[in-house]
DNA sequence: TATGAATGAGATTTCATTCAT
DNA sequence: CATGAATGAAATCTCATTCAT
């Protein structure tokens, strides 16, 4: 087996959930309460878990190696969860669950639609591809097969949302007449390709020849609405 | 984690090592000499590990499970490799190469650029896309990251070289004025990005929501070559 | 292969590392806490191992064998110990090192030379002839061709020190005039040579003929010494 | 375990069976007839065997390795024995068997029994210190109490005989006067003992600190005989 | 007679899970 | 609550032995 890379492969070292004192580190100043003190211990093992799943996959990640990074005994694990596999499945959903709550919240659509998907876009690049939330992405793809359950929460949660979302985007395109191909919003999984392979080629091919994933898209899009007359 | 089926996943119960009667299942005629023999056993060692790593994964993967299916003992996949993890290394290569082989055997270019297109995904989605090939591809997406080896290996034959393949046809669509988006050449990945979803789709999402993979790729040569005036 | 008798060889049935309530058999009354717990686990595995390896060899010798002995599960072994080689040599460190301790803190020189080295010869044919100590002995001659480290150790630790005791004695008896022969000196190896004769002829010839290993030391001294007027 | 050294450790290559066109290496010019043929197989098979007994010990050594280095197939290897453990014991037979014969055709006694001793000594320095031979020896040290059979053939063959023959040379060195010492006849051991260290120092210790095996000799024997005048 | 591919019991080692402290 | 020593089932890999050729 590949010697374990103690680091992960991802550039981006910012923890995947990112946001307010309970995801804190385990050396950081000691909370208040028990229950705040117990939320951090929960957020380090998420934290640590999602970590060492990305790197080494499911099956070969061992609960050791996640107690030691998130400083924590091994029995602790067993407090906050079942075991190793309803801790992966709770793990997916925890992590993602604010994603897609960021998403529906998005930004009122102003402005042309492609310069929304644009935005959009740029978001997408900026905290997906080449980050652990990209590897998130290729772990669900890696073990979607023998996790269903993990792929139907994330098919429900997340893809059925997406594609219902572009779908959207694409009508609203075409009814502006911004878009000329009516059948795109048939497949909008043609609108997302290119991005998805970005965050795969990232994750495999990045050292063999980078890719930047940005005028890929710019030109994906181009190919959808047709070219910019200026830039 | 989920109880292991015994049967692969995959809808395609055809081997996805095709050719000759070598590759024929262990309860076949017994064969003439010793070489043949061993010959036999290899093959239905390198099928057998191939359904059982798609199914489950490198790590998940049991020797046992491999042995049992391909009808040898434990011992003698030792005989043909040196451990699991070279095992899996040579197995990439084993199942790829061939594949590879046919495709630089391409038929000569007749026709317009679109046609050889559409020709060439009506041969992927035949024979890639819902098939043990296309696991296999998203057996190198799960474990490329651990297996660089593998990575690299994929990249060299299959990625570059289709990467070549594409841009040299659409540069033909370009002088040919078939295509007009000139940018189209610089990322050809975006002419590929939608079979590679739709592969990964029918390994994720196939029973939520079936994609019509040939519809989707119409709409999306439709996109890059112009709407078809007939259908 | 000679079947595997289950009670080591050697006559004596006393712990080849005596002292203290943590070298305590496993059925001994629970200690109070966990440290003192844990090492008289270790204590029993060193123990039971030292057994093993001394009835069948390095090689020949089972972990399962060693954690039945030591009554504790196999994979217990391994929190104390990093595999079974390193545990064969950890093993012989720990033995051999209170024996060396116990030898460096000799009593202080009283008497003629030939009544000294009577003393010591006393006690090792006591503590160490026909004893497990005497098969370690004999097992670090089989193993330490395949063990250098253990070789080494044993070389620096005992051999040496061994021999430059030996030499400072002769030397003292030549100056004291009680050795006539000065070369000895040169060869301290000859004082122990039957010694170590009668160490290993335990091991293998004992049933055949057995050897009164006293009154052989005895011999030797006095061709060394010349032969008591008085006894 | 420590790798496999491929060579032996010990210094003389030449073969442990020394004598006649039917120990020939494996690359010797065909011979006539089926049973010479035979014959060389099984000699370079209880050459080999040797080789690798000696170099790892009964239980670590591998048929595999044994037919590889004698030139024979795994199986062929059982036309001449029964099983491993059998060939083990059948071997040390073989190789001692010549031996003995040798030294009961010792030359004539002919001169000082000081003279005949170290003779006989000188051969023995030659022939068995830091050769094979002297391996064998330690490895049957290392080996006997697993194999009793051995242990007894060993002692019968060689040590019973050897000490008888000790203890007669002692005798006549007594009635001649060369002796002084009356006891020695009652422990030959002692005569040989400084040999036998040496053959154990050899294969442990030579790297640490080489013994003049020679001059070791010439001192004990000076011991016993008192010193010489002249040299 | 000689081969060496095949076998499968058995060895070492790992690691998810438990539970006394 | 938290710990981490202990467990033992299960995994990988080895190798003496067999047997069809």
């Amino acid at each position: 087996m590949p010697k374990k890379p103690t680091k992960a492969a991802s550039p981006s070292t910012a923890p995947i959930l990112a946001n307010g004192p309970a995801a804190a580190g385990p050396d950081t100043a000691p909370a208040s309460n028990r229950a705040t003190r117990a939320a951090e211990r929960r957020a380090a093992i998420v934290e640590a878990a999602m970590e060492e799943f990305i790197a080494r996959g499911f099956a070969a990640t061992r609960l050791d190696d996640i107690a030691k990074r998130a400083g924590v005994a091994k029995g602790t694990i067993y407090l906050h969860f079942k075991d190793k596999e309803s801790m992966f499945e709770e793990l997916v959903r925890i992590v993602i669950v604010p994603v897609v709550a960021r998403l529906t919240t998005l930004p009122p659509p102003a402005g042309s639609v492609r310069d929304l998907i644009e935005t959009f876009a740029g978001n997408f690049l900026k905290e997906v591809i080449g980050t652990r939330r990209g590897d998130l992405v290729r772990l669900i793809v890696a073990e979607g097969p023998r996790f269903p359950s993990v792929a139907d929460f994330y098919y429900r949660e997340v893809v059925s949302r997406g594609i219902a979302a572009m779908r959207a985007l694409i009508e609203l395109g075409i009814a502006r007449g911004e878009i000329r191909q009516k059948d795109l919003a048939r497949y909008p999984q043609i609108l997302v390709a290119p991005a998805m392979i970005a965050v795969i080629w990232q994750s495999l091919f990045a050292r063999h020849a980078p890719l930047d994933a940005q005028e890929m898209l710019r030109v994906h899009l181009d190919l959808i609405f047709g070219e910019r007359r200026t830039t």
